[in-house]
DNA sequence: GATGAATGAGTGTTCATTCAT
DNA sequence: AATGAATGAACACTCATTCAT
């Protein structure tokens, strides 16, 4: 929470480089280098570099799912309501990308000890949330009974983090050269494309 | 491709253990003791520890994206076609997880030199593949013109990517403890799910 | 000598940390956590690590060999002196046992800077001292000729010192377990022992 | 045991050190530089520092108490036996110095980890011998009954030692300057001292 | 063809000390 | 007078790789 300037600053290098060179392909002193600091503070004030990651996910994910609960309780139909929750997922997942793309390296390393009990508490509270407009649309009957609400992430998320991964692929289907470019289709065509599928699967009568 | 037993020990070794703990994660010395090599044999064998994640990759490729082209030419309905399509793709995807995730590890380390073109080739093919069902469907009328058909594959694929990079979480919701309850709620309800998904999006008026 | 309350806590928090775990087994920052003070001021009172040392050295030496004068000088029997000069001399050592122990491994490492002038003078007026006892012993006819002098303390202190670093050893022979065992043992058994060895020396006509 | 030629000159070359600087005082650098090799050999011969220890500890420990017990057994008169005894025993302590004063001073430090229970069986071993000796003696009535055998051990080696950890006090009385002088003091006065000294204490009637 | 020995570079971390306040 | 922040050097150790055999 209260970190200083130069403790924001080495997350910042840290977060950059964690997602581009993974945790392990991140040496510390790498980190030291481009933040300009020594070495040693990185043992200074965070303890170790584990527990800079922890710092850093704790200090990423604090701004995650705030807005969300205002948003849930909006007076707008069911189906505007999911529509703007996958805009802002989108755009939140999106923004926060390289705290995302180290969790999900981490999380499938099993061997490692950071806690991510936090990352896990956020998103099923997420789901609830999710949950409480699916029912919500379900009563006033404009969207189907049958929805398994916790696997909607996989395909809002999912979508969006194989999208990513897969920049070389996306980027020459779509002629997508800058990152801004990426971006603007993925707050556009990519969101879009996502909304009209979650939506579909809502009110499709299969 | 012409690899020796031993070569073949090795890959299958470094699949798992670079699956299990990321590249950087894991060290030849670790890779020699559990295909019980010594150490210098990784290097003898295919150069560097680089050039080994290489072959690795190079030789697991092989074997995806053969028997989609054979479904594609069945004589069933587009929807079927669709439905066979992504369960077969979930399997495959499910069944080489390992070397799955180690790609899209090594796809978002933008420093590793490893050269993707020809897993790239495959997935323009798979989508070639897939467009030309949609095509079909769209031509007899039962799917809707607008299907961005490049994007389907995110859906899919990023959503099982999805499911199994947060184990824990989907593990504690559905209350699945073993691998084996995760590959069987995989190949049914998961699978079931993203079916149903799909299909929405692609009759779905909207 | 004018040591304040908190450098005078230092001190003793020093002297036990460098007793237990050695000069270069104990860190400042283990010194300042448990004496409750900022790590830098060690630096600050006493100027560097290896200063405290000294400082230590010196502030414990001064109580040594002070009463021993005054023993010399009472009218007893040179045996019963002798017997009076080893008791109290093994008190004096056991009760600065830390302090001993800490010079004993500094004066074996030739490397460290320490002045150890003082601690040497102190010994060597110490041996003095009891050549006044023995030469008296001598001259009344109860001590034998030929002793050597300066050999006797290696025997008094020699054991003692031999048997605190072999706690293990003699904890199990003699069903020593408390740090009250073997204080008790020292103070009776291994001090008459003593006694019983040097005066057999200093009697016994060989 | 089967220690290569390379692997013996570390073990040398760190004891000394260890000897000279403690065992904190010295680092695996220093080790690596004066015996010629490489930093990593000594993990990868030792397994690490501590390890190194160890191994030298066993190696050196070995020698010890082999020939005390065909002395024990020899036909000769009980004094003459604690004579040669304590010849040989000061004579092996003093060659094997280096790792007696390692020992020490690692059986102080309390925290250390490092396995001494082959030293202290090797110990009791001693003593068990001596006693036999002693017992052979007062049976043929030439020692006194109430002997405390292991706290002979103490008088011995306690005296060695602190010689020892004295020789800018010993070398100044006694006028030795160089180790020969030492060496040949130890061998001669002082040896012929603690025999002296045993002796009277043996067959002194207090 | 295959390997145990060996290496230099690099790892995260801790150290005693200094500096600005 | 006193301290929290910060530092460069050193620490033990592991790394992928090379080399002599």
């Amino acid at each position: 929470m209260g970190f200083s300037e130069k403790q924001i600053e080495i997350l910042n290098v840290a977060e950059q480089l964690f997602a581009e060179e993974g945790y392990d392909g991140t040496s510390v002193r790498d980190i030291s280098k481009i933040a300009h600091i020594n070495v040693a503070m990185i043992s200074y004030y965070f303890g170790s570099k584990a527990k800079l990651l922890e710092a850093l996910v704790i200090h990423r994910i604090g701004s995650l799912g705030l807005k969300l609960e205002n948003l849930v309780q909006e007076k707008i139909s069911p189906v505007t309501k999911i529509e703007r929750i996958i805009e802002y997922y989108i755009h939140q997942v999106n923004a926060n990308r390289h705290i995302h793309q180290i969790l999900h390296q981490e999380a499938s390393n099993n061997k490692r000890e950071i806690n991510l009990d936090a990352f896990i508490e956020v998103k099923k509270n997420n789901i609830s949330l999710v949950q409480s407009v699916i029912s919500e649309g379900q009563e006033m009957g404009v969207f189907q009974r049958n929805i398994n609400v916790p696997l909607l992430a996989p395909i809002i998320i999912g979508s969006l983090v194989y999208f990513n991964m897969n920049k070389a692929l996306y980027g020459a289907i779509f002629s997508l050269k800058t990152e801004d470019d990426f971006n603007n289709y993925i707050s556009t065509e990519l969101t879009q494309h996502i909304q009209q599928t979650i939506k579909a699967l809502l009110v499709y009568e299969n």
